[in-house]
DNA sequence: TGACTCCTTATGAATTTGGTAATTTATGAA
DNA sequence: TTCATAAATTACCAAATTCATAAGGAGTCA
């Protein structure tokens, strides 16, 4: 996990690198809010650990200014001010959680993977792999193989495929085909998306049953896995 | 914002309650573990909280149940439970916060509305999704379930299911139906309203009273939830 | 040319649909 | 309550729609 700690207490920050560093995390340390704000900026962390008294520009500050622009990177603020109005500011200011100085190490951590737990739900679409019980896809190469023997796509064929995986379970109708892998925004006097599937079907139809495809009469089709 | 409160002290239940109503939250109460996780499973809330000592069902395992359901709702842990060991234990079950008692009713709800905020940010499936009793309904994939078993409903069925449940709580006459769902504006000589509802009827409908549609004798039919 | 891809057309098969009518249930007046 | 009538439910079937598949033409490229 990537982590951004800014602090300016160089005592503090390097206690807390080194013990998050021992337990496998990746940090990165900014000694100021403008260095701070600008990693944060330029780099993609999982989460950002903030002290809120910070020479130049507040945590508070640079939590607004990244909320600003649209980094929705999760925010802890770790800090000894612990006033009711000080933990309300923080967590409107965009903040997501609020740690008081002095704290537990083990909780530090169990709240860091909890805001980053949320982060990396919604991510998992974007692998390069994708296995799907036999049919193995490789995105990046382009290479497709149902159990482990290669399958040549034609190129279409390959983009109907991509289509039907990055929207499995889900019921997609001919005409969004059309328009996501064809192309087209009218015509519906064609039945290419039906010929393609059954290409498609016949190719990565393995020995075994293969109801990957699956057709949903007068809705579409969709991808079941 | 809708908040499922799962307290089994009646008075802080109360006290809850009123507090968050007054700033218009809509709260739900459930005074034990198995009322808690049932309701949460069937209804859509934006932010579960959650006392830890429940009887019946801890709310510990309640959280881990729910996790196992996959049900992402945010959840926060509200409770006088505050050594280190049992925060990380309630973080580690799935939680994304925990607050403890007693606690400032400023910082409750700064933090209902920060675990609210992150959710707001996905609204991928959740918007299309909804739970009616064990009936659930996907409208981006086109899904329906009935106590987690799959139905296959025609485009037909589909279309009327989606009308009702869009429309529910109001009594709907065969003549709108007609025109709404298929596309008919004369014609009243059919009944083919009355014999979709009756196949929906018997698609929707689990073991337990299926009562989600209803006739309205003289007037038509509504969706009761 | 010949191998390959892409798309169209045509055909029969499978599924859905909407009407009819028989049966069951509900309503209201006597 | 009972009975006549209206309304709702169910079963059935033929027509219409929707699909799967095969065959073949056009275009491309080595």
């Amino acid at each position: 996990m990537k982590v951004l700690l800014v602090e300016d207490e160089p005592h503090v920050a390097s206690i807390i690198n080194k013990g998050l560093n021992e337990n496998g995390y990746n940090i990165s340390v900014a000694l100021d809010g403008v260095t701070g704000l600008e990693m944060a900026s330029k780099n993609n962390f999982d989460v950002i650990i903030l002290d809120i008294m910070l020479p130049g520009l507040s945590g508070m500050e640079l939590c607004k200014q990244l909320r600003i622009q649209k980094n929705n990177t999760p925010i802890l603020f770790l800090t000894a001010l612990g006033t009711t109005e000080n933990i309300v500011a923080g967590l409107n200011a965009g903040g997501d959680d609020y740690l008081l100085k002095p704290f537990k190490f083990i909780e530090l951590e169990a709240r860091l993977n909890t805001l980053n737990r949320r982060k990396q739900m919604h991510i998992n679409e974007e692998e390069d792999l994708q296995k799907i019980d036999t049919l193995h896809i490789n995105f990046k190469t382009k290479l497709v193989h149902v159990d482990d023997v290669e399958i040549a796509l034609t190129s279409t064929e390959f983009r109907l495929l991509e289509f039907f995986v990055r929207n499995k379970n889900r019921v997609i109708s001919r005409m969004e085909i059309l328009e996501k892998v064809w192309g087209i925004d009218f015509n519906m006097g064609t039945n290419v998306v039906d010929v393609y599937v059954n290409y498609l079907r016949k190719k990565i139809s393995n020995n075994k049953s293969n109801k990957l495809i699956q057709t949903v009469v007068g809705m579409g089709y969709i991808f079941k896995c």
